[in-house]
DNA sequence: GATAAAATGGGACACCCGTACCACTTCACC
DNA sequence: GGTGAAGTGGTACGGGTGTCCCATTTTATC
């Protein structure tokens, strides 16, 4: 035994994550389906069987690329409500840019109804969301208002994402709420 | 020409009904991928020919299908919303029976973020389950106060469909969401 | 430098898919 | 009752998939 523990080299794991990178990107710009194996390792410039080696199957290649769709998401929402600050919030639903990787996300979401590992990471993300929405109002995360608040925001994001209609009454709806919800004290 | 119009036959259009039911129980039991031409003939008792003689493609299979599962759960909702009145409205998110039903009416949903046939009946599902929460509150479709009630309840549907939490937390904060939107007033 | 484990990569296997083909039967209408 | 279209169903084709195998190279430790 000469080398025991595995993934240990530095080429290796830079290799593991090229490869979940571009699993995200697919994920993002062609949905559920357009992660294959082949496609992930074309994407990385990397043969094939590489994707088998650092991933034992299709369902953990997904699973963690959804995991880190959600980090990732999470932390560039919170830097930008801590940018924009809350009055600006609504303005959020104007971030059409990586529409597509929002999809990829909701697909995934959607998809942890049917597998107990994205459950947990579905969890994750409504938990960061709403941790998310206490933090810019000031709240504590058990707060029904932040969690309410979420709710329509969670909404008229995936309306918007899906539906793709103008977001003008996406925006004056969520003021709406805003004001509705904690001025009136 | 004898028989111009085709699908006119009493047995091929119940054909084709039963072939759409089999992709709506397919699509509700194990999912998007789970609609398949074989899979679809099989269940319904038909030949795989049947699949595509009636169905140009999987896509329009898959479009009629959503489309039917959307009228059928925008009709029974509507008709829980007139038993249970607006007071029980809570209690609609105890309704984990056709769980499965809810997760394949949401796959379809995200995915029509991709599909533009697909998005128009996403649109039209959106635009049926504010109308029925504008009746249940007895105000006009375009108030803001029943499209900010669907958000919420969207949300904590899709929650409690995908994450399998309790749903009591669910209930409360939709309750706390009726009261805090119409007697207030 | 020897050695065993880790890493690499080319290829192959078995499977399932959407769809097309085509001979055949049944029907509606003259 | 003849005729052409509608409907039927068995089968085959081409392609893409996840996963496995195995020979080879590289690495870390002795």
């Amino acid at each position: 035994m000469k080398n025991p523990n595995p993934a240990t080299q530095a080429r290796s794991r830079r290799r593991r994550t090229t490869l979940l990178n571009a699993a995200v990107d697919l994920l993002a710009e062609g949905g559920f389906a357009a992660v294959t194996h082949r496609a992930v390792a074309q994407r990385a410039h990397l043969p094939l069987a590489a994707t088998t080696y650092y991933f034992t199957s299709r369902d953990q290649l997904l699973a963690e690329a959804f995991a880190q769709l959600v980090e990732t998401e999470l932390t560039t929402t919170a830097t930008w409500i801590t940018r924009h600050g809350l009055t600006g919030l609504p303005e959020i639903l104007t971030t059409d840019a990586d529409r597509t990787r929002q999809l990829g996300l909701w697909e995934l979401y959607v998809h942890a109804g049917r597998d107990p590992v994205l459950q947990q990471i579905a969890r994750r993300w409504t938990d960061g969301c709403t941790r998310l929405i206490a933090q810019a109002l000031d709240l504590p995360d058990t707060d029904p208002r932040a969690r309410l608040l979420y709710t329509t925001l969670s909404t008229l994001w995936l309306e918007l994402v899906v539906e793709q209609r103008p977001a003008e009454h996406a925006r004056a709806l969520l003021t709406h709420a805003l004001e509705n919800l904690l001025p009136p004290r």
